[in-house]
DNA sequence: TGATAAGTGGAGAATCAACCTCCGCTCCGA
DNA sequence: TCGGAGCGGAGGTTGATTCTCCACTTATCA
């Protein structure tokens, strides 16, 4: 209500104050990378230890808390990106993106919602994406100038396979959270203009009895 | 349209009563395709053109309403499985089946979620699951035999592979509902052992102004 | 060491959306 | 014609979430 955690504050919070603040954000953090947005602040505040009411004291609604914790993880997105493209080898550093960009997202549930779906802070979020986007089609079309790409890849086919790959993930988090990078592997055998063998999959298969619980583990969209 | 009429009643439905009850079903595979499993009930009957009581006093509720409309879709699924193996051509067999699963889960958004998800119709999925899973692994064993498909990939990944494609068919059915087939394409000159050319890919990218749309498309799981 | 204003917790009000029931009325069909 | 199957849809119920309020606690400073 008197503040929005706005730039300038004339008065300092009190040392408690600010040690709850602190406590939020990283609550906040772990509940969100893990559950991802939908978990109510109620949440948070358990997590944190404190009351609701002072999360709400200190961030008027979920969208400003969202935002506050996810500057940063849009910011080494693009420096993924851009560490990518600084990678003197194509190849190497559009498949070191895809690989370091999936895990970001892999690992981070509230990041790929919000990337990925609209929503909250869609202003942050559309400025990250602005900066993403030449970096993307530079390191996809340095790869094919080399080569190294099949030359009809399309820079905006990078976000989808980086959602797909996060979905399956996301999918499988319960279980085995890194199975995604079976896929990003065939993904990446995929886009090669041709190739001799194939590059071994990091992580084994799947169990049989494990695809039952990755199906129990993940509940319909709500509780019936 | 499929008449779903249940076991033999002793006693017939009314003509009027009858005729609701093929609206209601009708109405339901429309919204349950389009929107997911997520629509209400109340959806379904403003669809149908009747009220809601209508609705539940036909089907006791959302549950019985899916089972009755899967049935027969997850039978469609275990046929295209069957039907690639009766290919005698192994590569194209499973290549086929991958394409034609792939088109039945991305045009069916219900279809998707009652199999990737648990909590509706256990029994009647969990069968067809059983059924389907040998006739996988004998598809992707036999191409492996041949040669044809990478010796380290697992009947397990077929179902993530199929998630993941009707992921990103569900994410960009506003705009470019067929965008799947580019990544469907990719993960199929992936599984190759090796290859000279490039499968080509049978849809355009989509432009950049599209991916904005997507995402406007996709709003958060709950509005703020 | 108070005095005092900042800060706190958490019950519960407000809201929302979906599920499902109920009952007065309609209209089928023998 | 008339009994009862069937109908619509307003509204009760449930459950989850967001956010407010205020009596109580505690940091800070004179």
């Amino acid at each position: 209500m008197t503040d929005l955690t706005g730039p300038a504050d004339p008065r300092p919070l009190r040392a408690d104050a600010e040690r709850n603040r602190q406590r939020i954000l990283r609550a906040a953090a772990e509940v969100f990378t893990t559950r991802g947005l939908q978990a109510s602040l109620d949440d948070v505040a358990r997590q944190a230890g404190v009351g609701v009411g002072t999360v709400y004291r200190r961030f008027p609604d979920k969208e400003a808390l969202a935002e506050a914790l996810f500057e940063d993880r849009i910011g080494a997105l693009v420096a993924v990106a851009e560490r990518g493209l600084a990678n003197p080898d194509s190849w190497d550093g559009l498949v070191t993106f895809l690989r370091e960009a999936g895990t970001l997202l892999a690992t981070d549930r509230g990041l790929r919602e919000i990337l990925m779906f609209a929503g909250y802070g869609k202003d942050r979020v559309e400025r990250g994406k602005a900066r993403m986007q030449p970096v993307i089609t530079a390191l996809v079309g340095r790869a094919q100038q080399d080569g190294k790409v099949r030359a009809d890849l399309a820079p905006t086919d990078i976000p989808f396979i980086e959602f797909m790959l996060s979905a399956a993930a996301e999918y499988a988090s319960d279980v085995r959270p890194d199975i995604w990078l079976r896929y990003l592997t065939l993904v990446i055998d995929g886009m090669r203009p041709a190739r001799d063998g194939v590059t071994p999959f990091p992580v084994p298969a799947l169990a049989p009895e494990g695809m039952l619980k990755v199906m129990r583990g993940m509940p319909a969209r709500r509780s019936p």
